[in-house]
DNA sequence: TAACATTAGTAGCGACTCGTTACTAATTCT
DNA sequence: AGAATTAGTAACGAGTCGCTACTAATGTTA
């Protein structure tokens, strides 16, 4: 059983959920508890800051545990203090999204698991609200922020980005369309090297590298409101 | 001086921020700091979650005393947890946006004022990064939430909320495009009332009242990533 | 080895969208 | 009465978007 230093009945926890893209969905990283009355049940891994440590702090200690290679960006997106129960007790649990890109990052203990989040097993119900609002972030902030690149290796085919895409927004997308949109952006920049995976034709690898643009701001979007 | 229930050392705060047009700017309530040796201070509405209440009925609670009508909406938008100061000593503070219609709410206890966001006095710099955060959040929600709606009163002009969106955007929309948008949308409906402000051709009131709109999701946007 | 399957990537057409100019409408001010 | 001011709309041209249809390069199969 591992250690657990600041569980009980702290005021506060930090709950980190972490991301990657597997196969074509996304999971997230469950550990097993360490409360030995519930046995073979899943929970977020969490702790609660260490004296004068800050919130970022502690949740990126936290991620570090689990896997091997640290998520390439760490947020904080919501926090919790309401009736539901939390493993640890606390009162107020502040829930941060570590995006971890795809690839690289499989290997994990034996005391975590990747589970596609539309099949989580049961979870401590605080921790589950956590999970349901910290998705529904990741996915309104698609547009305004590279989320897709950050769950990708630094290089990748455009097919994989879309494939991110159409992951997070949990619909598919028109080829074509999506790279006339993705090179008028300046977002990606060719490198040199090309992948053949399996069968068809090899395709290109591109970096995240965005070029800034005139600031073309246009009107005003109704779309995604109703 | 008021009385402040929790205001020693508490482990956590409750922190609103309330925000409501004012004139052609956006503006934020602050109340003039209890603690005597800082006088002529101010400082956001706080106070520390009382027993068996969830920090969203705290927030709800902590607004409702320096205005007479209460807010739209409150929503949780970000916690911060590091070394900047806040006025209770709490180690975490949660941060709680509250928006309140144009108009009505004006009236406000003599310990309290509304302050331009551009042009806010001295604060407690935890208190200030929570503003500065908060602000963030609420201009990225835009475009995904009804949050102009919730700054105006439930009747109100094409221009009143013309005028609101330029606020939050920071620039000038074009009045055709942003109305054929707003068409487009189906997000508002008109009244029968008409209003005369002054000069010029009287405005017809229009009220928020989204339709169900088909699905006719676009495909990606890239233009606010880089 | 030739044909097929599979994946990558692009060209271009028609429909729709957006920014803008230019107008009409209804009220107050002088 | 006429100027000023604010509300609201029509419509043109440029640009964007979704889609079909194509070419390209590889592995698989007969």
């Amino acid at each position: 059983m591992r250690e657990r230093p600041s569980a009980r009945r702290s005021a506060l926890s930090v709950d980190v959920m972490m991301l990657t893209p597997h196969g074509r969905r996304l999971a997230l990283l469950l550990t097993r508890s360490a409360d030995s009355r519930a046995k073979e049940r899943w929970e977020l891994p969490w702790e609660s800051p260490r004296a004068g440590e800050t919130l970022e702090d502690a949740a990126a200690r936290i991620a570090r545990s689990p896997i091997e290679h640290a998520p390439s960006t760490i947020d904080q997106v919501v926090a919790i203090g309401d009736s539901r129960r939390h493993p640890g007790g606390a009162e107020i649990s502040v829930g941060f999204l570590a995006l971890v890109p795809a690839g690289a990052p499989s290997p994990v203990g034996g005391n975590s698991a990747w589970f596609p989040i539309d099949e989580l097993p049961p979870m401590p119900p605080r921790q589950r609200a956590l999970v349901d609002a910290g998705i529904a972030v990741l996915r309104t902030r698609l547009e305004t922020s590279p989320i897709a690149f950050r769950l990708l290796p630094a290089a990748f085919t455009l097919s994989q980005l879309q494939e991110v895409y159409e992951l997070l927004l949990g619909r598919r997308l028109h080829k074509a369309s999506f790279r006339r949109a993705l090179q008028a952006a300046f977002l990606v920049e060719p490198t040199d090297e090309w992948r053949s995976e399996g069968r068809g034709r090899p395709a290109q690898l591109f970096r995240f590298a965005p070029k800034k643009r005139r600031g073309a701001r246009r009107g005003v979007r109704f779309d995604a409101i109703g």
